[in-house]
DNA sequence: CGTACGTTTGACCAAACTCAACAATAGTGG
DNA sequence: CCACTATTGTTGAGTTTGGTCAAACGTACG
C-alpha cells in the first residue's frame, strides 16, 4: 500500500526512478496480486521469470540454517527482482504488504534483449542498479547499529516518495532487524534514541517523519545526510 | 602468482567456472600489468572499460568517508570485473599481488552483444553472477565474526584452486577485515582459533591448510561446509 | 642475513545481543 | 463504531562478542 504508485500497467510507463521493465516491454507478463505475508518466490526454485511491483512492498530473503532470516532487499512499486538469477532463485521472495506483481518470463526479456539494443541496456542497466543498492548495503553493514538505520531510513528515502516529510515503514522491525543484521530490540532501541535526539518522529509503527532542517531535499550517495545528528563516531582511524 | 592460470589468452579459451569474457570474445583487448598495490580503476571514473583478470588477484574497494575501506570483491584469474558500472565505476580497484589484467573497451563488448545472442546471454548471465556473489556476502555479513571467516574460506575453495588442500591467501589480513568487515585482530584470533579447533592449519602468512574431513569435495552454496566444527552457535532461535 | 612490515597476542572496554516483562498498536468482531 | 485481543513493539538488566590500544613477534623480502 502507501505507494501504491500503479504505474506502469498499460501506459507507456514511466519510473519514479526509471528503469521499469514495462517501459522496455510494455503489455508483456501478467500482473498477479498476493495478500501480505505471502510467498511470491519459492527460494531454489528454478529461475524462469523476473518481476516487478506495481504495488505494494515486497522483500526478497534467504533463511539460514541458524534459523536467522536475512533480507536481501525490500522492493517497491516499479522495482524488479528475480533478474539476477541465473539457474536458481538464491532467495525467496514475500509480500510485505498486500502486492500486485507483473510476471515476465525471462526468456522472452532475452529473446526481447538480443534482438534489441536498447533492451540489453535496460537489463544490464537495472542489474547494475541492483548490485549498486546491495554494494550500499554492504558498505553500511561494516558499521554501527545507529549507521545502519541511518543508511535505511535514507535508503527509503531515495526510493520510496517521501509524502510530506512523512516515511512509510511497511515492514516490520523484526523485517529491519533482518535486512540490516541487527536484532529488533537494537532497532526499536536505535529509533526511539533517534527520536530523542530530535532526528525523526514515530508516528505509530509504520509511519516515521523528519524533524526538519535534516534531509528534506538533499539524498544523494546515501552516506552523509544525517551527518549533524551523528553524536560519536565509532572510533575510525584514519587512512 | 599462485593462481596463475593464464587460460584465456589467445586460445579458445575456458574458465574453471565458465564465463571467461575471451571465451566470448577472443583476441579483442589488450593485456596490462600491474605491480601489487596499484591501482586499476580509479573510484567514481567514467565507466567506460571492462575488465579480465588474467593472472595475479585483484580486489575492488570503496573508501568511506570516516577512513575506513570496504573491499566489496576479490578477483581471481578468469574473472571479470567493472562490467556492472554504467556511468561511473562505484568502486576503484586494486591489484593485491601483481596482476595481469585483459583490458575490453565497453563498446566493443556491447556492440559484440547486440549481434551475438550468446554473447549477449554471456553478459547478462556474467552480472547475474557478480550480483549472486555479492548478494552472498551480504548474507555473510549478518553473521558472527567466526562464520564470516568460514564464509570466506568457502568462497575462497569455491573460487580459487584448492591446490592439495592448501589454499591461497594473496590478501594481507587487513585485506580480509575490510571485506568481512571485522577488524585485522579478529581475524587473526578467529583463525588461530579454527586452527585451534582443528578445521584448518595456517602455514604462514599466505596460505592455510584444510585439516581432512572437512570440505575437500563438498563445496556448493557455500552455505554448510564448516558445519561439524561450529561449537557454540551464537544462540539463533527457532525460524 | 637483516630488517621493515604485517601479524599475533593480551588486557580492557563498549556496543549490541539475550532474556524477560511490559506496553502500544492495529485489526477483529460484536 | 467501539471494545477486545493477538500481534508487534518497547524497555531494562545482565552477558557476550568484537573493537581498541599497545606491545611482542615472525615472516617474507630485499
Amino acid at each position: 500500500m502507501c505507494v501504491a504508485d500503479r504505474v506502469a500497467l498499460g501506459t507507456g510507463t514511466m519510473r519514479i526512478q526509471g528503469q521499469s521493465i514495462g517501459a522496455i516491454a510494455p503489455r508483456i507478463g501478467i500482473v498477479r496480486s498476493y495478500p501480505a505475508k505471502r510467498e511470491i518466490v519459492h527460494q531454489n526454485a528454478p529461475a524462469s521469470r523476473v518481476y516487478e511491483v506495481i504495488s505494494g512492498t515486497v522483500c526478497t530473503c534467504k533463511f539460514l540454517k541458524n534459523g536467522r532470516r536475512q533480507i536481501a532487499g525490500f522492493y517497491f512499486s516499479g522495482d524488479v527482482f528475480g533478474l539476477e538469477s541465473v539457474d536458481r532463485y538464491p532467495v525467496a521472495a514475500e509480500a510485505i504488504t498486500k502486492a500486485q506483481i507483473r510476471v515476465f518470463k525471462k526468456q522472452t526479456l532475452t529473446a526481447l534483449a538480443s534482438s534489441n539494443r536498447e533492451v540489453t541496456h535496460r537489463l544490464l542497466a537495472l542489474t547494475a542498479r541492483e548490485l549498486a543498492r546491495q554494494q550500499n548495503l554492504l558498505l553500511s553493514l561494516s558499521r554501527s547499529a545507529e549507521d545502519r538505520i541511518v543508511y535505511f531510513i535514507a535508503e527509503l528515502i531515495q526510493r520510496a516518495p517521501p509524502k510530506e516529510g512523512r516515511i512509510a515503514l511497511p515492514m516490520t522491525r523484526q523485517d529491519i532487524a533482518d535486512y540490516l543484521g541487527l536484532t529488533i530490540e537494537t532497532v526499536s532501541r536505535t529509533l526511539h534514541d533517534l527520536e530523542r535526539r530530535g532526528a525523526i518522529e514515530i508516528r505509530g509503527y509504520h509511519s516515521i517523519a523528519l524533524r526538519n532542517q535534516f534531509v528534506e531535499g538533499r539524498v544523494e550517495g546515501l552516506p552523509d545526510l544525517f551527518e549533524r545528528i551523528r553524536g560519536r563516531q565509532p572510533k575510525a582511524k584514519a587512512a
